[in-house]
DNA sequence: TTCCAGGTGCATA
DNA sequence: TATGCACATGGA
C-alpha cells in the first residue's frame, strides 16, 4: 500500500484558483515529485499527496491547516492579477502562467535550499535537498522530512559535499550554527528591510537569496529576487542593465507590494520559453 | 571543450 | 563603495 493512502484528511482546491504544474515548476520549491496520478509535495515535517481531477485538485494530508496556508488560499489572486495586468509587460506572462500561487514554505528548509541554489541549477538543487531529507531527516510514511535544526547541526562539511552542495558546504555548516538561537522562526513580524539585514548577515545569504527566502518563506511580497533569468527579462523587456541591485530597485519601485508576484510570473515565462 | 545554472565571499583599490 | 575573481558540479 502506498504511504499516502494512509493520510488522514483532505480538501480540494479549484483549478480556477491554481495550476499545480505552474506553481510547483516555477522555481520556488525544490521538494516535490510528479508521480503518475498526481504530485507529492514536501515541506518541513509535512507532506501531501495531490491528485488532479477534472475540475480541481484533491489534497490529501495529515495537517489541513498547514497546507491551506502553504498554498496561500486566503489570498485573492484574481485581484493581484487584475492589478498587474495593467502593466503591458505583465500581460503575456500572466496569460502564460496565471495559475501560479506563491507558496508559504517551511522557513528552515527554504533558507537551506536557497543557499544551495546559489550559482546552481534547479535539477541539482532538487537532488541535494532530497539527499538531505533521505540521509538526515525523520521518516514520515515512506518518505523523509527535511532535517530539523538539531539534525542539521550534525551534518559535516563532507556530508554536504556528498549531498552535492559543492563549495557551499562550509557556508552551510557555518549558517546552521548561526541559525541556532537566532530566533529566525519569528522574523516574519519584522519590516522587510530589517528582515533583509538579518538574513544577509548570515553565511551564504546575499541579497538575491535573502529576497527568495523573504518571498517564499516569510510571505514578503515587496521584494524582487533578481537572478540570471530576471536579468534576461529586464534586458529583454525593460532596458539594458547588468547591475542587479539597480534592476531590483527599479522593479520594486514599479510593482511595489505586488513585486513578488510579478517576479514569479516573469521568471516562469522567461524560463519556460527560453526567451 | 566551453558555457551555464534562482550568487556569494573575499581581496583589492 | 565598487570591481573582479574563485568557487563544485553536472548537463547542454
Amino acid at each position: 500500500m502506498q504511504a499516502f493512502t494512509k493520510l488522514k484528511n483532505s480538501f480540494t482546491i479549484s483549478k480556477k484558483d491554481i495550476n499545480l504544474y505552474q506553481t510547483l515548476s516555477c522555481g520556488q520549491i525544490f521538494s516535490y515529485k510528479q508521480i503518475n496520478s498526481g504530485y507529492l509535495v514536501f515541506s518541513g515535517q509535512e507532506f501531501a499527496y495531490i491528485k488532479e481531477t477534472i475540475g480541481d485538485y484533491l489534497v490529501r494530508c495529515d495537517n489541513v491547516d498547514y497546507f491551506k496556508n502553504f498554498f496561500d488560499l486566503n489570498t485573492n489572486y484574481d485581484k493581484i492579477k487584475e492589478t498587474l495586468v495593467q502593466f503591458e509587460v505583465m500581460k503575456a506572462p500572466i496569460e502564460f502562467g496565471g495559475g501560479i500561487r506563491i507558496l508559504r514554505q517551511d522557513i528552515l528548509e527554504t533558507i537551506i535550499s536557497f543557499v544551495i541554489s546559489a550559482n546552481n541549477n534547479i535539477k541539482r538543487i532538487t537532488n541535494t535537498v532530497f539527499y538531505l531529507r533521505e540521509h538526515f531527516g525523520n521518516k514520515i510514511g515512506n518518505f523523509y522530512a527535511f532535517p530539523t535544526l538539531i539534525q542539521l547541526e550534525k551534518i559535516t562539511e563532507q556530508d554536504f559535499r556528498s549531498a552535492g552542495a559543492g563549495y557551499r558546504s562550509p557556508q552551510l555548516v557555518r549558517l546552521i550554527k548561526e541559525l541556532k538561537n537566532s530566533g529566525y522562526e519569528r522574523w516574519g513580524q519584522l519590516e522587510t528591510e530589517v528582515l533583509k539585514n538579518k538574513l544577509v548577515a548570515l553565511s551564504g545569504i546575499g541579497p538575491k537569496v535573502a529576497d527568495c527566502i523573504m518571498l517564499f518563506a516569510y510571505g514578503k511580497t515587496d521584494v524582487f529576487p533578481v537572478d540570471t533569468w530576471i536579468e534576461k527579462v529586464y534586458n529583454n523587456f525593460f532596458q539594458k542593465c547588468t547591475d542587479r541591485k539597480e534592476i531590483r530597485r527599479k522593479l520594486v519601485d514599479k510593482f511595489k507590494n505586488f513585486s513578488g508576484f510579478a517576479q514569479q510570473y516573469l521568471f516562469f515565462y522567461q524560463r519556460e520559453n527560453k526567451l
